[in-house]
DNA sequence: AGTATATTCCAGTGGTCGCTGGAACAGTAG
DNA sequence: CTACTGTTCCAGCGACCACTGGAATATACT
């Protein structure tokens, strides 16, 4: 007789997840957790995760209709910032629960601290054998000067700055080998780190651009 | 430089969303609070949430596949049940959340708590209505001996003068119908009162035990 | 064996989502 | 005013998702 109520129930549900579906994106999970250590404008954030601005925008307005993220406006730029502590806990929580339930995330939180067989360098006669059967890209993470003034043949010219924001372009099924200035440049390490983060098959080469003009082997110049 | 730090991102976040996904459906949403009240088939899940077998049986191959929930299977059925009381805590912290960003959910929700006014009896249809879906938690606050000597099935016996004390037992995301003698019977009234007094949502069930009894609906005796 | 019940598997379909590129819209500096 | 930057809006597309009905599978009952 009273309304017992199916299409109350099921409506408080359909809020519900509209939390749900925010979370339901590893940007935005990604993006979340950047907005939970301190507020950032959208650029900030597509620099910081190799998104593009337009992009992170949209994401933060499905963010916003969830009503998990606030803004401010300060000049041109408007920054975000989780809407309240409770949001990031839940956040942190669901990283727990994916802790705990899914074993692959153990697995590659593992893979990625001890992956040491994979730190160790490429020697310059393997990179060279690996190229020729394809498969393989060479990446120079030095500035753009020092790469026009000199670069390996073939590399391309990603700084290591500019790293995150060219993610998309780079393939998954490659390996990526990674050099810059020399054996203590960190240039590379700190690359390799990103893009192992992400997901990518990452290598160093050994040594640096100069050992690598010293042995004789194929160098260019320009753009 | 945005070189972030080497800490684990979006091979990690892709995990995470899984999470996210299982959860950005109103449907499993509810599958899962009914499955954190206790184990249940496929059809009775069906049963209760009115959905389609089929759809629902595809509701929890999704939240298998995100480890969400376990399965014991006995003869022709398969009960399932949360994996573990982690999920269920991230349930109600999901719906906490809700709670606390959304507006419209306290508005929902109090439309569900005292749609028909929160000091209206509950009929016992509606009452069994209320229990097949789940949600509802029946309390019997007679002494104890009347309990033993006979009691709404499924009911848990708190005395109104033990009921302070077991308050913390309590869950405040149920309705929680209290009974005792009657229509006359002050017990339930007062535990009602103190229920409210903190925060609890409680109703009274109309009559008492002899009309439960008379109307041939289901008792049991014993502790 | 055959029947019945509970559950899952398998297309098919309409709808929603994520990403992109280009354009529009502030707000600021010259 | 114009030029510029940061952000959002919009159209379009490919991919994925939810729900359905019908068939296949598994277990129990007789």
């Amino acid at each position: 007789m009273t309304a017992s109520p199916p299409e109350l129930r099921s409506a408080l549900h359909e809020q519900f997840a509209r939390i749900g579906k925010a979370v339901a994106s590893p940007r935005r999970i990604e993006l979340l957790e950047l907005l939970c250590q301190g507020e950032r404008s959208v650029d900030a954030l597509a620099r910081a995760t190799g998104m593009t601005v337009t992009n992170v925008s949209q994401h933060l307005q499905a963010l916003s209709a969830a009503r998990l993220v606030a803004r401010r406006r300060d000049g041109t730029r408007i920054y975000y910032r989780a809407a309240d502590e409770q949001v990031c806990t839940f956040v942190t929580e669901l990283g727990a629960v994916a802790r705990t339930r899914l074993p692959e995330v153990e697995r590659l939180a593992a893979e990625y601290i001890d992956g040491s067989d994979q730190l160790e360098p490429l020697t310059r006669a393997e990179l060279l054998r690996r190229l020729r059967r394809g498969y393989t890209i060479v990446v120079d993470v030095r500035p753009t000067e020092e790469y026009k003034s000199a670069h390996i043949k073939g590399a391309a010219s990603i700084p290591l700055d500019e790293l995150a924001r060219h993610l998309h372009e780079l393939p998954r099924t490659k390996l990526i080998v990674a050099y810059c200035r020399g054996p203590y440049c960190v240039l590379a390490p700190q690359a390799l780190a990103l893009l192992r983060a992400r997901g990518f098959r990452a290598r160093r080469l050994e040594d640096g651009l100069p050992e690598w003009r010293a042995a004789g082997l194929p160098i260019a110049a320009g753009s």
